[in-house]
Formats: C-alpha cells, sequence, structure tokens
RNA sequence: GCUCAAGUGGCGGAAUUGGUAGACGCGCUGGAUUCAAAAUCCAGUUUCUUCGGAAGUGUGGGUUCGAUUCCCACCUUGAGUACCA
C-alpha cells in the first residue's frame, strides 16, 4: 500500500518531453516513415541510383534472433548513408519462402505450409520493424506467391528453350539450333551437350520422328530431364544438389546420402563455367569468396588422350594434366563403374573383377572418402597400347578413380603422381622415371618445375611448359588426343521430390515433357491431404487429384480425365530452393508492371544491378553461383542487360552465444557448483582446498569429482557473471530440479553470488544463450541494437554476443541526448561554435564517412561517443555543430536523430538532409606532441612547433634533460628526424 | 592433404602508405551522490618493478633508424574443398 502513494508524489511529475523514452520515440518515428512513405523509391529521378540489397530470409518459426539482423543493420546503415549523400536509393525486403522447414511442420501438424508461412512472415515483419530499417515495403517479393513464381517458371521455359553454343560463347534460342539440324545436321555444331549424342546428317534429321527430335534436342537444352546419378537422401525423400551436401550427409539435418540412378530436371550450369570464373574478376567480392567460388568450378588445363586396347576395337580416353609425362606411363587405371570394364576383362580376370566391382559398389560414397589411405584394385587382363612407344600397357580398375570426373579412367604415372607411386608400389608395378636426376625411392615427384623430362623420346631435355605443348602437338599429329580444360563444375539437379516449392510449368505426351505456354502460367501448387510421397513412392504432387494438363482449355483438370491425347499428367516434382533465390533482385525492379512482366525493361536499365549486396558466406556455392548463372542466361537471350548481378559484395560474420556454464557435482547430483569453484578444482594447487569445502555441503567424503557441466539460460546471468538465484531457482524448477543446492567459493552456505563460467557457441535454443532482439529493443531500445551490432567488432568477423555490453552504447545515446535537451529546455541555440567545437566535428565527419565508406561500421560507433564526450566537454550548444553531428549518427541511429532533428526545429525528416562535408582547415595544428624514441623505443614525448625544420627539432630534442639522461653519456650514432611524425635516437 | 582467413589486456576490439601499441566500450578497483539500491558523475585499470625504469601484439628468425603492420619457417584456431588424374 505505502509504495502506491508513491505515485502520486510530485517528484515523478517530470516533463516526459524531456526525458530520452526511446520507446516512445521509437515507435513515433516508425509509424511517421511508414505512414509518409519516406523510404519508398521511385524509378524516375534525377539522382543517381543505388540499390542495396540485404540476402532476403526464409522466414522459419523461430523468429529472429539478435544474429540476424547484423547484415540488415549494415546495409541499412549504407542505404541510409548514401540517401545522405543524395542517392536514389532502392533497398527493397522480402521472403524466400518456400522451403523445407515449412513442409516438415506440415507433415507433423497437417497445417498447409501456406498458413504457417504466412504467420512467420507477420512475425518476422513485427521484429524487422521494430528495429527501423529504412526498407521499401512497397516492392516486397514472396517466392511461394504465384505472381511471383509464375515468372520463376517462366524463366525455367527461357532455359528449357535455350541451347548454349561454344562458338558465340552465348546460350540462343533453341530454334536456332532446330535450323541448323534441317540444314546441317549436328556435326558442325559446337555445344555444350550430354556426352552421348551421335552425329546425325540433315537428311536423318529430317527424317527423324518428333519423339526422336525432341529426345535428341533435350541433350542440347539448358534444362534438360536425364537419366543421371543423383544424391538421394532417403530421410528426406529428395534428390539434394551438391552443394546441399556437407561431408557426404545431408546440410539440412545432416542424413546419409547415397548415390541414385533417377530421371530428373538438371541445369547446365557446367556450359557457364568458363564464363562463371572470367566474371570473378569484374566484380568487387572479397579474394576469399572468390577462391571458394574458383575451387568449385575447379578448372583444370590438359589434354585428353586415347588409348587403344589392344586386341579389341575399343579405345579409353582419358584427362591428364600432365601430357608431358606421357611416357612416364606404366599401367592404366579405370573406374569400377567405367561401360569398358566388362567388354575387355580376360576370362581369367573375370572372376577377380566381378569380386571387386561387388565389393566396391557396396561401400557408400561416404565409405569410399573416409577410406583414402587403403589402395586397392585389380588387374583386368587387357592391355592398352602406348601411343608412342606402342609398347603394351596393364589396364587395372581401383576405386581411387572415380567415374564421375574426367572420363572415369587415368593413365597413370607413378613417377609424378603420389596416388598413382602408391598404387605402382603396392601390387608391384614398374615405375620407370622420366625426370631428370630425380630419386623416387621414397615418393613421386609432383613438382612441374626445376626439372627436365628424360627418357621420354622426343620429349627428352625440355622443361615442364615446352614438353605440354609437344606432346599435345605430336599427339594432334598422330590423332590421338588434343588440349582440353576440364571442369569440376557439375550440372546441378534441379528436381525436388517435395510439396512446399515452385511447380513445375510441365506435362507429359509419350513421357516427353512438354512446356505449358506461358499465356497460362502461374502453374499453381495443388492441394493435396497429405504432404508426404505416395504409397508408390512419387513425390507428394502425386496425392494431388487436381494435377492434370488439358491442352484444349490449357487448364489445370482433375486427374481422372487423363486420356494422353487431349489432357496429360503434369510433372511432380517441384522446384528446389534455389530457383527463386537466383532472380529476386530484379523483380524489386519493377514497382508498377508486375503483372505483365518479370521486370520491365525501363526498371531494369534504371537499376541494373545490385550495387551492394549483404549476406552470409554460406551461399559461396549454391545461390550466389545459381544466381550468376540465371542471369548469364538472361543476358544471352536478351532479358536483361547485365552480365553479373552483384556488384560488391560483403559477407558479414555470424554471431555468436556467450553460453553461461555451472556444473553438477556427478557423484552428488542435487550439488551445483559455480564456475569458480570448477576451475579452482581443476587447479592442482587448489584442488585439495577445493575439495574440502564440496565435502562440508555434501557430506560425502570423495577423493575426486566429475563436474558436468550444465548450461542456464543467459538471461538469469548479469554483467558480472553472476547468478540471479531466485530466477534460477524457478527456472530449475521447470525442470524438476527446484532441489538443487549451490556451492561457490564466497560462503559457507547457498550463495546469492554464484558465478557462471562463459563459453563461446553458435546461438541456439540447445545451449540456452539465445537473445531475441524484441526484449533489446524493449529494454534499450532499437537505437541501442543497432549501435551494439555494430560496436561488437568488424562486419565480417565472427564475434560473441553479449548483452552485458550493451550498457556502453545506450548510456551512449543518453549522453547524445543530454547534449541536446536539457533538464526542461533544449541546450542548442546560435552560439558561434569554437574552434575545438569545430574540430571536433570535422574530424568525426571524416573518420565516419571513411569509416562507411569502407564499412567499418565498428568504429564509427567509438567515434561517436569520444565526439560525444568532447563536446559534452566543451559544453558546446551551438546549432552550426549539433545540427550535422546528427545527420552524421542518423544512418546508425535514425530514432534518436529524427527525434532531436525535429526539436531542434527542422522539418522531418532527417533521412535526406546533406551529409556534412568536411573542412581539413578546422584540422590545423600548429604544434606536435612529438614521440621521442630510442633504438625505435618510444621514452617520452616533447611539444614542438609544426613548422620547426629538421634541424632544430633535433637540436632542441638533443637539449632536453631527459634525452641526456637516457644517453647516459653515450654520443648517438644517428639521429632520425621526421617532421611531424616522429624523432628517432639511435645509440 | 590442398586453398584461404585469423592469432593483440580479464572480455569485445582499435592502431588503413611501417612512425607514441592497447582507442572506444564491457568488466574490475576506489571515491562522490543516496537511509539504501538503481541511475549518474569522478579517478584508476597490459605485465613486471628496487618506483629510476624495463618488458610486451601466437613461436623462432629476417629486412629496417624504427615492425601488430613487410618477408621466411613453424604452432594454434576457424572456413572451404577433398582419391579432380
Amino acid at each position: 500500500m505505502c509504495c502506491n502513494t508513491f505515485k502520486f508524489a510530485p517528484y515523478f511529475k517530470e516533463n516526459t518531453t524531456m526525458r530520452y523514452d526511446f520507446n516512445q520515440i521509437e515507435k513515433k518515428w516508425q509509424d511517421y516513415w511508414a505512414k509518409n512513405e519516406t523510404f519508398k523509391a521511385s524509378n524516375t529521378s534525377e539522382k543517381p541510383k543505388y540499390y542495396v540489397l540485404d540476402m532476403f530470409p526464409y522466414p522459419s518459426g523461430a523468429g529472429l534472433h539478435v544474429g540476424h539482423p547484423l547484415g540488415y543493420i549494415a546495409s541499412d546503415i549504407y542505404a541510409r548513408y548514401k540517401r545522405h549523400k543524395g542517392f536514389n536509393v532502392l533497398h527493397p525486403q522480402g521472403y524466400d519462402s518456400f522451403g523445407l522447414p515449412a513442409e516438415q511442420y506440415a507433415i507433423q501438424t497437417g497445417q498447409h505450409p501456406a498458413v504457417t508461412t504466412e504467420a512467420n512472415i507477420k512475425t518476422y515483419r513485427r521484429q524487422l520493424d521494430q528495429i527501423g530499417f529504412s526498407f521499401d515495403w512497397s516492392r516486397e517479393v514472396r517466392t511461394s506467391d504465384p505472381n511471383y513464381y509464375k515468372w520463376t517458371q517462366w524463366i525455367f521455359i527461357q532455359l528449357f528453350e535455350s541451347w548454349y553454343n561454344n562458338n558465340s560463347n552465348k546460350a540462343e534460342h533453341i530454334d536456332t539450333l532446330v535450323e541448323v539440324f534441317k540444314s546441317e545436321g549436328n556435326a558442325t555444331v559446337n555445344a555444350a551437350c550430354d556426352d552421348d549424342v551421335e552425329t546425325f546428317t540433315a537428311e536423318e534429321w529430317n527424317n527423324y520422328s518428333s519423339e526422336q527430335q525432341q529426345e535428341i534436342l533435350l541433350k542440347y537444352r539448358l534444362t534438360y530431364l536425364a537419366e543421371t546419378e543423383v544424391n538421394w537422401c532417403p530421410a528426406l525423400g529428395t534428390v539434394l544438389a551438391n552443394d546441399e551436401i556437407v561431408n557426404g550427409v545431408s546440410e539440412r539435418g545432416g542424413h546419409p546420402v547415397v548415390r541414385k540412378k533417377m530421371t530428373q530436371w538438371s541445369m547446365r550450369i557446367s556450359a557457364y563455367a568458363e564464363r562463371l570464373l572470367q566474371g570473378l574478376d569484374t566484380i568487387d567480392w572479397t579474394d576469399a569468396l572468390k577462391d571458394i567460388q574458383k575451387n568449385w568450378i575447379g578448372k583444370s588445363v590438359g589434354a585428353s588422350v586415347t588409348f587403344n586396347v589392344n586386341g579389341h576395337d575399343e579405345k579409353i580416353d582419358v584427362f591428364t594434366t600432365r601430357p608431358d609425362t606421357i611416357y612416364g606411363v606404366s599401367f592404366m587405371t579405370l573406374a569400377p563403374e567405367h561401360e569398358l570394364v566388362s567388354k575387355i576383362t580376360t576370362e581369367a580376370q573375370k572372376a577377380d573383377v566381378e569380386a571387386y566391382i561387388e565389393k566396391t559398389a557396396k561401400r557408400s560414397e561416404r565409405d569410399r572418402m573416409a577410406d583414402v589411405k587403403t589402395i586397392s584394385g585389380v588387374f583386368t587382363g587387357a592391355y592398352a597400347e602406348h601411343p608412342f612407344s606402342k609398347e603394351p600397357i596393364p589396364i587395372w580398375i581401383g576405386d581411387y578413380v572415380l567415374a564421375s570426373y574426367g572420363t572415369g579412367a587415368v593413365m597413370a604415372v607413378p613417377c609424378g603422381d603420389q596416388r598413382d607411386y602408391d598404387f605402382a608400389k603396392h601390387f608391384d608395378i614398374p615405375i620407370p622415371n622420366i625426370f631428370d636426376g630425380v630419386d623416387l625411392s621414397e615418393e613421386a615427384y609432383g613438382s612441374k618445375d626445376n626439372v627436365k623430362i628424360a627418357n621420354s623420346d622426343f620429349l627428352n631435355g625440355m622443361n615442364y611448359k615446352k614438353a605440354t605443348k609437344r606432346a599435345i602437338y605430336e599427339l594432334e599429329q598422330i590423332g590421338q588426343g588434343e588440349g582440353k580444360t576440364n571442369y569440376r563444375l557439375r550440372d546441378a539437379v534441379f528436381s525436388r521430390q517435395r510439396y512446399w516449392g515452385e511447380p513445375f510449368p510441365v506435362y507429359y505426351v509419350n513421357g516427353m515433357p512438354q512446356m505449358i505456354d506461358k499465356a497460362h502460367l502461374p502453374i499453381v501448387l495443388p492441394e493435396v491431404e497429405k504432404y508426404l510421397p505416395t504409397e508408390e513412392g512419387e513425390p507428394p504432387l502425386g496425392r494431388a487429384d487436381v494435377w492434370a494438363w488439358d491442352t484444349e482449355s490449357n487448364a489445370v483438370v482433375s486427374n481422372d480425365k487423363i486420356n494422353n491425347t487431349k489432357i496429360h499428367p503434369l510433372e511432380l516434382n517441384t522446384m528446389p530452393g534455389w530457383a527463386g533465390s537466383s532472380w529476386y533482385f530484379f523483380r524489386y525492379m519493377e514497382d508498377a508492371m508486375r503483372d505483365e512482366t518479370f521486370a520491365s525493361e525501363a526498371s531494369l536499365k534504371y537499376w541494373e544491378n545490385v550495387d551492394l549486396y549483404i549476406g552470409g558466406s554460406e551461399h559461396g556455392t549454391g545461390h550466389l553461383l545459381y544466381s550468376r548463372f540465371w542471369v548469364k542466361l538472361l543476358k544471352d537471350r536478351g532479358f536483361v542487360d547485365v552480365e553479373e548481378p552483384f556488384k560488391k559484395l560483403i559477407n558479414q560474420g555470424m554471431i555468436l552465444g556467450t553460453s553461461a556454464i555451472v556444473y553438477r557435482i556427478n557423484e552428488a547430483p542435487d550439488f551445483i557448483v559455480s564456475g569458480d569453484v570448477c576451475n579452482n578444482y581443476n587447479n592442482s594447487e587448489k584442488r585439495a582446498e577445493t575439495l574440502k569445502l564440496i565435502q562440508s555441503h555434501t557430506g560425502q567424503s570423495l577423493n575426486s569429482i566429475q563436474l558436468d557441466p550444465v548450461h542456464i539460460d543467459v538471461k538469469l546471468v548479469n554483467a558480472s557473471d553472476e547468478i540471479d538465484v531466485l530466477a534460477f531457482r524457478s527456472w530449475m524448477k521447470e525442470f524438476g530440479y527446484g532441489h538443487i543446492k549451490f556451492i561457490s567459493t564466497k560462503s559457507e552456505r547457498d550463495s546469492d553470488t554464484i558465478k557462471v563460467n562463459r563459453e563461446v557457441e553458435k546461438m541456439s535454443k540447445r545451449w540456452y544463450n539465445v537473445v531475441n532482439p524484441d526484449d533489446i529493443c524493449e529494454q534499450y531500445g532499437a537505437d541501442s541494437l543497432r549501435l551494439y551490432e555494430m560496436f561488437l567488432g568488424p562486419l565480417e568477423q565472427y564475434k560473441p554476443w553479449n548483452t552485458a555490453g550493451i550498457t556502453g552504447v545506450h548510456s551512449f545515446l543518453k549522453k547524445l541526448w543530454k547534449l541536446y535537451v536539457g533538464q526542461d529546455s533544449l541546450n542548442v541555440n546560435d552560439t558561434e561554435p569554437t574552434k575545438d567545437n569545430l574540430k571536433t566535428l570535422h574530424k568525426t565527419i571524416k573518420k565516419v564517412q571513411e569509416d562507411i565508406e569502407n564499412f567499418s561500421f565498428n568504429t564509427s560507433v567509438s567515434t561517436f561517443m569520444i565526439a560525444v564526450n568532447e563536446l559534452t566537454a566543451q559544453k558546446c550548444t551551438s546549432k552550426a555543430i549539433l545540427e550535422p553531428l546528427l545527420v552524421l549518427i542518423s544512418p546508425y541511429a535514425p530514432h534518436i536523430a529524427e527525434e532531436l532533428w525535429e526539436k531542434i526545429d527542422n522539418e522531418p525528416s532527417i533521412s535526406t538532409a546533406p551529409f556534412p562535408t568536411f573542412d581539413a582547415s578546422h584540422l590545423v595544428e600548429s604544434s606536435k606532441n612529438y614521440p621521442i624514441s630510442f633504438n625505435g623505443k618510444m621514452r617520452f614525448t616533447m611539444e614542438l612547433p609544426m613548422d620547426m625544420g629538421k634541424d632544430d627539432i633535433e637540436a632542441a630534442v638533443m637539449a632536453h634533460e631527459k634525452t641526456i639522461a637516457q644517453l647516459d653519456g653515450r654520443t648517438p650514432k644517428k639521429v632520425i628526424v621526421v617532421p611531424g611524425k616522429i624523432v628517432n635516437i639511435v645509440g
């Protein structure tokens, strides 16, 4: 009761508009921005354009934690900065809303993924809004929206209707290929296509049936249906692309993956391997990410060599990067799956070979990868003929040769390749030495440098470079080889056996895929009663009752109408997650004509491509490669004008959690010891004493104990790493451990100061270290959250979050407020700024501008702190200083900046106020505090005039008493004077 | 194995053409204010020290008048990739 009376005490009746009430201020400005569409970008503007993009989020059910907005805050600061700098900024946001988690949830609960996705998006939007981002929401995209995926389907059709012409080095419409086939056949065509296309003449082509022609065209199309070996994940019931597999298990869920032959849609990304590689030189990405993509594309230059097989018509093609070592070949190895194995194996070896193939087939890809050390293989009994020496070369099979790379066969050069060397040693195969003066008794000589070829006929005495050229030339002369470039990059599987993804605009006539005309898009995802595969093992769309295409009415109709004349079955697979994200950056450019086009010509021309893209590096071999591929296709086909989607890319690092840990005594599970007790126990000097302390609590006498770490909720721990015991007890009660007792170093009994140990781990519910931005915004405000996320450290770096530190930036904001707003009136007036005021302002302008342009946001926050500390000490009230200061801070802490901007009599909004101009004249100094160092070690400083000459400086320094003391009678050997910088005395 | 990035106080980190190492903040210590707490403000806080100084940026070398910064070797951590012929 008595507490209530306080409420009416006059003490509490303060002027609320003078307080830094961040909750009220932030709400006010977020509403203002939304109502006035402050950040709506225009497609027509006098200003130069700038496009800042975030990787759009997948709206998961868990909502955002404090780590997610890091990149968004950085890009928002940059977008706001660019507006101050006079740019027309496009800064959109949307949702990558198709995906596995929503589907898994649907399988468990029966809820339609569209429903849960919608709910998740609502949460995301609320959470994003409260952080005060300057997004133009009028251009929002959602990949699961039919009006959006209509155009994803449209792009798929474009890929289907394209082939890659290696002569023009670009994709062309499939009709141009058909024209060539009609008039010349395919002998002259230089295309990226399947390996197994056979040569035909124009006459043959014209006589083929329509089905035969379609079958051939499929081998050329940039998206094609083919039976290929795919990565099948039984647990997820779907195939996965190479980049979705990490260490042999699925990226999502960590389920095992097996190889399986299946008919699937693929994307002929390999056609673009060279352009994807070359394009990296034209974009401003980090070298680290470029390296990731370079490695993934995996270009290697060498030669293909054809070996004749003795006694057979068959030939073996191999790829080698070392044609110069052709005379070092002493055997050949085929992959066990190689198609020639069964044909060339001799009767005598048949049993051994078959046993070996059976054995290796049983081993999973993962076992094979894990077991690199074991050497295994078997002789086929057959011999190939050396192209030059005509010597017989034994042909082996071995599982160190992969069927999926190159031709699935290698010419083994044991003197130059360690694997060939090991294989030869193991099976006692000769190791001919073709390197001049190299010792091969221990290992192969893998280096290309500092060695001359020997025992190699026409290659003798040559170095690597010369010999390679000559060998290729000679191979070409005899028609048994040519120069060749190989890429590791594989075509990407594009089908998924899932429900929650884009349906293909495809139906089947006699098993051949047909595209639905773009006029009838979108083909909308059908309803199903369950989201699981069918009993027959078909994808979930196999459960749809209305999933057939009527070619007369051009509509999706009921399955029972299928007659395979006019009404045909539709494709049951859906597109993978990366389909929708491979072109969304173009969709944001369009603000008016979204129904007519994926993005209009005018919009595409105005915005071109993304100037700054911020997101995680985990997309290095997925999204960032596929997007580049699709953009190149769209460019080749004349739909867009740019070759690369993202001019500049920055990868933000992950924010990690700071877990709080105490320890349970294994032998006395009712007791929990604090972090410091555990540390003492692990310290040999304090161990005995600590054991005594523990025994005095538990009453048990133990010689040694085991301490098991227990993660506790980080919310229960204060800035000094101490647990709030009361809160902790009630938290433990939820788990049924309300009776637990504590042991700490501080007290003999149950203590109120239990310390935790800290550990940096990934933010996860499992470790109770997740921090929700909602809580931070409520307690400290969005501006504090934004500043603190930036203040934590460099954007690209991984760094731990610890809520304790946020008080630093929060009290900075309070100080900033107090600089402008006094107890009951404003502090800002028209006083002339002092020299010091101007100096502080201009060095801040300079630093902040440099920092933003270098994406060094952490250092600008400390620059602001210094500026506010200095101006407070200077008692600055001058509007000429305080007004431009707000513009500097506004990108980082926009709400407080808007509020103070309005308070000092400006029209809202601050968002397009010009960025202050730096004037170097305010930083000119008349004197310099010279560091005086001896042998490079700074010993004292000395104030000297800035314009003092070298000799005068030396004289002044040498006369200083501390110099004399330092030298202690010695004469210096040398005195280095760098005017304006430093003095160094040697001796 | 190969490729790339990074190692600085108790903690996050700063030092951008080599020129005063530890900015800024957290935490900690002491003080002011307060009945008390919160909040706020002030001072101190790399280590050692005989209080004069001395050492110090993962380790060991090198270049230089001078190295956190450049070069070489090694160690540790993280990321990518993996029998790629």
